[in-house]
DNA sequence: GTAAAGAGGACTAAAATGGTCCTATATGGC
DNA sequence: GCCATATAGGACCATTTTAGTCCTCTTTAC
């Protein structure tokens, strides 16, 4: 269902609560008392963070961690990226992918294209906005087929 | 990784091919044989896909399937949603989803809106724009958070 | 009647995911 | 130096999801 995995849903609470009250180091227990998850799984998300270099951390005591730029800086491709890998529909999305069928494929090219423009996306949703209470106002919630495409008609919009 | 299942995948490649010659009906064996991949699995992408309604089916001999409408006005929505049900970026993304942490959460709303804006997006690529063979200009290229949202630096660009 | 086709569902195998736990290492305070 | 507090890094298992196959039934053309 192009879902995120639960463990991105948890990074993205997690990088929200250090995100509003960033100057000070958050530690793994803390975190999940605020977020309600158990400590192992919120320690594993934040390991998985800082590993991929959105978080930095501080061993020993005292010790937690912070974000490693402004919430600004930090955009949803970089959340789903550093838990689940590389942002890519499909299979050959990838550059090295080779999926052996591409002779008779004859949809990669416009699936990879889909898949840029979702990086696009993400790329322009921040932890910024994530973390903000008030009610965000995405530009990308404009119907975009309909600026520049010529038809359709969108049925079946009981997703 | 916010990939599409490989059935999806099959699902998008056996449309298309069908939509290259929508005026007869295609066997489950000869889209086979064309998409070089086992028979049962095509012919349960088939049947996913009529029981959603992309394709109608005629049973018997001389029968096969047909797209139910122009290529035109399939969309990837509807393609995702036939193979992998409601289109979603978390749990809570469906009406109904309870995920009780609601109150902890305090990112639900923003990601409903990326969901929102990724929905809107592939409601604008249709089954004949996967189609087209020759390389596809889709408008959702446009770098979206330049033209609107002022921060993002977009590190992390190995996606 | 027979052959060709889809409908529907049961079933299994394999892979991904979620979650826990253990040991090692670093740090600060006494 | 010692101890308490943290993270680092894996190993590990249970569960769920996914992929793929197969069987039986129904429909239809000839």
């Amino acid at each position: 269902m192009l879902k995120l995995s639960k463990l991105t849903d948890y990074a993205a609470v997690i990088m929200a609560q250090i995100a509003r009250d960033p100057d000070q180091a958050h530690t793994a227990s803390e975190l999940a008392a605020r977020v309600k998850l158990p400590h192992p799984t919120v320690g594993k998300t934040l390991k998985m963070l800082a590993k991929s270099g959105l978080l930095e951390s501080r061993r020993g005591s005292h010790g937690g961690y912070v974000l490693s730029r402004s919430p600004a800086d930090i955009t949803a491709s970089d959340l789903i990226a550093a838990i689940e890998g590389p942002i890519g529909m499909t299979e050959c999305s990838h550059a090295d992918g080779e999926c052996g069928l591409l002779d008779s494929c004859g949809v990669a090219d416009n699936w990879q294209r889909v898949s840029q423009a979702i990086r696009t996306l993400l790329d322009g949703v921040t932890l910024a906005h994530l973390a903000q209470s008030s009610p965000l106002k995405l530009p990308v919630q404009l119907p975009i087929q309909s600026v520049t495409l010529p038809t359709a008609s969108g049925a079946l919009r009981e997703h």
